[in-house]
DNA sequence: CTCTTTCTGCGTATGCCATACGCTCTACTG
DNA sequence: CAGTAGAGCGTATGGCATACGCAGAAAGAG
């Protein structure tokens, strides 16, 4: 089986992507790399969505048969993960803002942006700690530029998971809303307008008053941009920070 | 086929969970409510996962053919559309508290609750804006727990989806990191200790300075309750949110 | 009371899916 | 040059959602 080597207790793929394990002189040579076989899964994932990322699609994408890739992945799983190291890609190179809310802010953007270019990444189930290169890479980043703050290291942490699961949360959201009018064929806008007439039809006055008049100031019928709702909740986000470390002062 | 009627737009299915359609008198008598369905769906993803959900396994359970299911629900998806309402359950009744942070607050540990005694429900994929009786009521919830701030109706939707969707992410990581332990037969605090075990192993201080300090604490290795993520990042929103309601006075 | 309509349950079939197993052939090591 | 580790892959197994159409039940129409 041979999942697990070099006492990382990594998948031997994962260990791949790190760039340990060279290859033994032994048998013959492999005809695919596991870059090729990321790529063709990240562009099937671009083009028909994650659900059409099958073994035999990538396979057949490449040109050999299913049971080739399992010398290259050890499951399907595996090949999820490094799609996700894969699309969210190297953070921005250089050091981070002096100021960690400028810095910080271009990091959650940086997320957004890398989401926003693979949105099927959001849908990768979440099997274990990131252990990934990339994804440590982005780790790194968001700490750095909270190092100019007086912040303890576990609070660091914990900031940086709470805005990095934002961003993914909200992504999540958006893009499968997004999706599932695309499969409609609505906008989003009249996609929205004819739920909020759904929900003028299911609440009334009496059990649901704060949703009625909600729907009376007629917001829900100008959705704004994609970005307003990340817009928002990253400034509200932010602002706790900032309490916190103005409170560590 | 119908799964529109009424000119709700809603599929069948969940217009009967609101109540709406009653049996016209024709045919055979339905031997199966859809409530039973559900129920049946809702104990298979409580005691094996939201994976073990199958059409088949639902009817085995039942004692009825596969296909009888399909008369009660259109597709897999609105019976997971259906079990999540039933997850979330009705919001706690009576009127919430006058202060705002105190009301927020026990609408978002209830949310929590909810969601923690039906892990499964945060992988239930979104394809809609909430619609159901459960997730409607919610939301009236927590509209009303803002009602005595100054806040514009869209910001309140949007201080809403920004606190249930920290609850459903937090959620989400926490219970599948909790499950892929429990699966690997591990204690959470011995794989937060392997993987900071293994970060070290894989950064160098050069390349990643930050996340080597952050490990050198030693904090990775005393994860503390699972809620404490949990409260850090609600309090930090919350202070947020604060900050902008304060901003409007 | 009978006929027609309408709805239920369900057997069967299609076409997906992941992946276990074991064979053949390759290319390097001793 | 022999031995062997590894590559590619054909086949098989056991899952899955769900389309289709049939048989029989229940209620209304005449």
């Amino acid at each position: 089986m041979a999942t697990e080597d070099s006492g990382t207790g990594l998948p031997t793929s994962i260990e791949a992507a790190w760039g340990l394990r060279e290859r033994p002189g032994k048998g013959p040579r492999p005809g695919l790399t596991l870059g090729r076989i990321v790529d063709a899964a990240v562009g099937i994932a671009s083009v028909d969505g994650l659900g059409a990322v099958s073994m035999s699609r990538v396979a057949s994408e490449l040109g050999v048969s299913t049971m080739s890739l399992y010398r290259y992945v050890s499951a399907k799983d595996e090949l999820l993960t490094l799609m996700e190291d894969a699309a969210y890609g190297p953070p921005p190179p250089g050091e981070p803002a002096e100021d960690w809310r400028t810095g910080f802010t271009d990091w959650a953007w940086g997320l957004r942006t890398a989401v926003a270019r693979h949105p099927w990444v959001v849908n990768v189930p979440i099997s274990t700690p990131p252990s990934t290169p990339n994804s440590v890479a982005w780790m790194e980043r968001g700490l750095a530029c909270l190092r100019h703050t007086n912040l303890g290291e576990g609070e660091k942490v914990s900031v940086l998971m709470l805005v990095s699961g934002f961003v993914r949360n909200e992504a999540r959201m958006t893009f499968d809303l997004l999706a599932a009018h695309r499969r409609k064929g609505q906008s989003l806008e009249s996609s929205m307008a004819s739920w909020a007439k759904l929900l003028e039809k299911l609440t009334d006055a009496e059990r649901f008053p704060a949703v009625t008049a909600a729907l009376r100031t007629g917001e829900f019928d100008t959705p704004g941009g994609p970005d307003d709702e990340f817009v928002f909740g990253l400034e509200r986000i932010l602002d706790g920070v900032e309490a916190l470390i103005s409170a560590r002062s």
